[in-house]
DNA sequence: ATCACCTATACTTTAATTATATAGAGAATA
DNA sequence: TATTCTCTATATAATTAAAGTATAGGTGAT
């Protein structure tokens, strides 16, 4: 049994005779006659009671056509998916998110699920070497992380924006209320907690280097690992901390803001990494090239 | 996309080769190669990350197969169903049932379904000439009747059993209680529920000559249109009836019992009828050919 | 009875599929 | 590094399947 027998066999039955269907098929009537005739040869059954008002469906035939219509249907509903799939207009793509990029992914993200609502978008935040080994692993398409990690080496990057590296404190932490940048001097007493990734970036160190210089050594209080805590610390008073600005946002109306420190200039860039080597799906293709 | 397509691809996806597929499709290697090119140039897909350890499929490819699979088999089933309703193991037999050969009927049917039980059997009881009607509109199949009426030329007999046209009585209508066989002349001043049945069997004719030769013509005080009717009039004690004998099982323990009538040997045949002509379906020319 | 219409078969032509032979790419081994 | 092995892809020939042409046979209508 193949689809074109199928085919030919609902054409005869909705038309009521070879003759007809064979006109709807666009083939002459011979080839349809000989198709029904294989099909009921191979199924063993009369398909039709022939007669010269038409072909009238015989009790298999009317079952073989209720079923073969959804048959032939379900075929090219399975090949309009599997053509989506391929150009990537659906599928899934796994993203791991560095917290501090959080401002320059979620656009990214609206904006591409509002283009392909049908690519499911598999969303995981971390760390950004737990994020890079299972991007290497394969169990990460896409990463949304900061420029110049050691281990993005091989990586294709797109930048999606740069920050200012600035003072993230709240009204009460605020070492110069009366100013819009803070002199570094007043940063001498003041408590910090600093991000510490494993030197991923090095605007720490130039901080601590440009306080140094000024001879003085800033009270370190706390040394944390992700981003999300060290807005907690700040939030909750402990500190002052130094952050791509734009992370304020993450948390908005929450009292806490960026401000610059005068003579320091670091600057960071959120990017979009993904490894071209390897298999990448087409929807993964998709996300990477898409620009909102 | 045609069947033979998706079921290269199938095997290719399941030994992890072309080369290995085309081995256990007993095809060349080329033609599986072609194939599968084919598939993905109509579907605008890759469905394979080619390497020279093998095919590895891509995303599309593994939606592809998990729905061909299923999509393969579907057919195979459809297949079996349609040959199943030619063979005639499955499908509907309309029948109609005379009351008085229910007794034939049911050990039949009994039969019938125990060797073909997926054919569903539709039952209908009633007068012969509604049953008769339907036979020939094509609303039912096969009938079981009494032999000999008129409309039945032209269909297909088949003598399922014969039965002695007997008295039918209770205990309190029996006209000699004492005898195992009544003598006619018994029969003057009974009561009698015959069954008229515009004269599709002459036996009540010939009872009634039959009196009419011993002196006298018998009270009938009812006379009905279908058995059961004169079944109830008989055990609710009105008077005796005049009816196949084995027609007293289909009220087993009810009181009522059949004797005969001395000097009348009327007989009738219970049959199996059906129409030879114009269409049948596989499950009613296996129902027709039936033998318990 | 002839005509019109429909289906089935015989035969030819065309298209599709398969087989054979071979090239090219990548991994394994010496 | 060169060699060999394995696997896939392509070119071309052979085969097979499908479509087209012509026509016979059958049934109902004019």
């Amino acid at each position: 049994m193949t689809i074109r027998q199928l085919e030919y066999f609902c054409a005869v039955v909705e038309e009521g005779s070879v003759s007809a269907a064979s006109r709807r098929l666009h083939v002459a009537q011979p080839p349809v006659s000989r198709q029904i005739a294989l099909l009921e040869q191979e199924l063993g059954v009369s398909l039709f009671r022939r007669g010269s008002k038409g072909m009238l469906l015989t009790e298999a035939g009317e079952s073989l056509y209720q079923q073969g219509r959804d048959y032939i249907s379900d075929m090219e509903r399975l090949a309009e998916r599997v053509r989506a799939l391929g150009t990537g207009v659906r599928g899934t793509v796994r993203l791991g998110v560095l917290y501090s990029t959080v401002p320059y992914a979620l656009p990214y993200l609206r904006a591409f699920r509002a283009a392909y609502p049908q690519v499911e978008l598999y969303i995981r935040v971390g760390a950004p070497q737990d994020l890079l080994a299972d991007l290497n692993r394969g169990d990460l398409n896409a990463l949304f992380l900061r420029a110049g990690a050691k281990e993005t080496i091989g990586l294709h990057e797109r930048i999606l924006g740069s920050d200012a590296i600035k003072l993230i404190m709240t009204r009460d932490t605020d070492p110069a209320p009366e100013l819009d940048t803070i002199p570094i001097e007043r940063l001498r007493s003041v408590p910090m907690c600093l991000l510490r990734s494993d030197d991923l970036w090095g605007y720490n160190q130039a901080l601590l280097k440009d306080c140094q210089r000024s001879g003085f050594m800033p009270s370190v209080v706390c040394q944390c690992y992700d981003t999300p805590m060290a807005m907690q610390l700040v939030q909750s008073g402990f500190g002052v901390s130094f952050l791509p600005e734009r992370i304020v946002e993450t948390l908005p109306h929450s009292g806490i803001y960026a401000k610059s420190v005068q003579g320091v200039a670091e600057n960071s860039y959120a990017v979009l990494a993904w490894n071209e080597n390897g298999y990448r799906s087409a929807s993964v293709e998709l996300f990477t090239a898409f620009r909102p």
